[in-house]
DNA sequence: GTGAAAGCGCTAACAC
DNA sequence: GTGTTAGCGCTTTCAC
């Protein structure tokens, strides 16, 4: 019933080698008090049998696991993808090993994950949840086990996160648009709930602000993400007969769908209107024309997120607990000068 | 310096139940032996602290751990994600864990990967690189730990495999070019030691014979998977003076290198020219002309594979070792009837 | 039906 | 320096 009962272990070891465990355990960690020649042999050994310990019991005994849970929406979104291949470059750099736990955005499954906190199987978590909530994260705080959050959106003393700067990234687009001459600058929400679209549409009022631009309530409209949605409220907002020369999607999905509406209009991108998303998906490079967008950098999400759990768990908590990063605006074709 | 010395253990629910460890055992296991009473009375107490059984301890004393390794070559990959999504969905389904391991098609770390099989932290691996030959691969076989292939081409006895019917799908494409009236049909390779897309060759050199179309060596040249080596490809084939009505490109991006090529000497596609490619990649839908091409059944691979582990480690392994996934014609506009 | 005790394979404190 | 041994938290056999 054994399933590893064939395997050789550390006593065999230790006996082929005339010494006793502790000496085997000591050379298998690089731990002094082994002298140079039996070390030598039992390194010999080792190889000789190609034994290789029990990560379990290494793990059961005291020492790490050096395996460290992501939890995430969805693997198969490129979004989400690219935040793991970041986690996962930076952990297998320091030795660790990737446990990917995919919740596909289910609150249920997102509250089940902390129970890997409690099992012992890995040493440290990175987050990305939805629907779970301020008091839940905090309690969650009290485990002994490090975890870090992804897109966290409270400001907290005790939760380490890091998080795209969208707020910044809202005023850059507005910014942008401005700057080449706009000032009926359309803005497409995102979901309901969605904070961050939320943060991109107070970068846009900021934008706004500082440029005396008046806002116009009649240019903000609601979308969900998706390029139904987009087109949707452009084509609303076209009806409405409300003027305006550029348009502010928070993401490209739903620039698509604006475009569309627009074309359906009879009217040109960038040539009547101008258009900027949020985002840079993969499409928006091949689209035509293609998109100008803010990219998220979300590879570095992942890798910032990983080295702040290697850090905790190497003995040195950072100091700050919040990390935002910064977008970058990627121009190209949707936008003129006006 | 014990890092989970806080934590309640099942010592800890024996003696608020006032009864033995053995007890408390039976009852997380699902096990006879104790009575109605006491179980539940154990399984109230567990409720109440919220006590989590320590999944190494549980799998160091026999049981499983319900992990299983993924090993694949790249994770931000489209392609491969989706395998992932496809693994990652069933084994859920299941109650297992993924435990994800990226080689970025390094062969030291491909190989670096079987040291996984020994280390008895998960119950099973599912590989998927592209440097491990195959005595290599036989002779791990003979590990206590079950694993299956993704993509193995070679045929074994012994080693579980899931693979995309490349050649089939090759047929599949090339016929449909000659169901459209074409007899002059190039061909454009992938890598020089690409086996898929030899396999695909494979399906292209049936189709021609079944439909008594020879076979013209110059129609045939060598690209290398990207699109650059699609454009050189097909700029050399122009140049060569051939005649040709259709291209097959062994993948979508090379297609994508073919057109501009082809768009450079004034040959429009699928007006003068058709094409199709092979893997249907995201681009494809929304390039100009929509591209004709073969679907490959990627995610049903992952889901695959994972059944087979899943199947094996249930104590019923399959009797049919090599599964063979048929791909689909996904028509859009870059053929037309000649 | 119940509880004691012997592992699972390893680490690390402690004698020698 | 070297070897012995007591855990780590759980499962499971075997007496009772």
């Amino acid at each position: 019933m054994n399933k590893r009962n064939s395997k050789i272990k550390i006593d065999d070891i230790a006996k082929i080698a005339g010494v006793s465990k502790g000496a085997v355990s000591y050379v298998l960690n690089n731990k002094p008090g082994v002298s140079k020649e039996v070390r030598e042999r039992i390194l010999q050994i080792i190889e000789m049998y190609n034994y290789k310990p029990n990560k379990l019991a290494q793990a059961l005994a005291g020492k790490r696991t050096n395996f460290i849970a992501l939890v995430i929406p969805d693997i198969s979104d490129m979004f989400y993808a690219r935040i793991i291949k970041g986690v996962e470059e930076t952990l297998a750099k320091y030795g660790y090993y990737l446990n990917l736990y995919s919740t596909h955005a289910n609150p249920e499954r997102e509250h089940q994950v902390f129970d890997f906190l409690d099992m012992g199987i890995v040493d440290g978590v990175i987050v990305m949840a939805y629907h779970i909530k301020k008091d839940f994260v905090e309690k969650i705080a009290e485990k002994e086990i490090p975890f870090v959050f992804i897109d966290y959106p409270y400001e907290s003393e005790r939760i380490y996160s890091v998080l795209v700067d969208n707020e910044e990234g809202g005023f850059k687009a507005t910014e942008y648009l401005i700057s080449l001459g706009h000032r009926k600058i359309a803005f497409i929400h995102g979901s309901q709930d969605a904070w961050d679209s939320f943060a991109r549409f107070s970068g846009y009022l900021k934008a706004l602000e500082k440029y005396n631009i008046p806002f116009n309530e009649n240019l903000i409209k609601r979308g969900d993400f998706t390029k139904e949605g987009g087109y949707n409220a452009v084509k609303e907002l076209i009806e409405s007969g409300e003027e305006f020369s550029a348009i502010f999607s928070a993401n490209d999905h739903m620039a698509f769908g604006a475009i569309k509406a627009l074309k359906e209009k009879g009217l040109k991108v960038p040539r009547d209107i101008s258009i900027i998303g949020f985002d840079n998906i993969e499409a928006s490079a091949l689209s035509s024309p293609p998109l100008t967008t803010i990219m998220q950098p979300i590879m570095q999400v992942g890798k910032k997120a990983a080295e702040i759990l290697i850090k905790i768990l190497s003995g040195e908590p950072p100091r700050q607990k919040r990390y935002l990063l910064k977008t970058q605006l990627i121009e190209r074709k949707s936008c003129r000068k006006i």
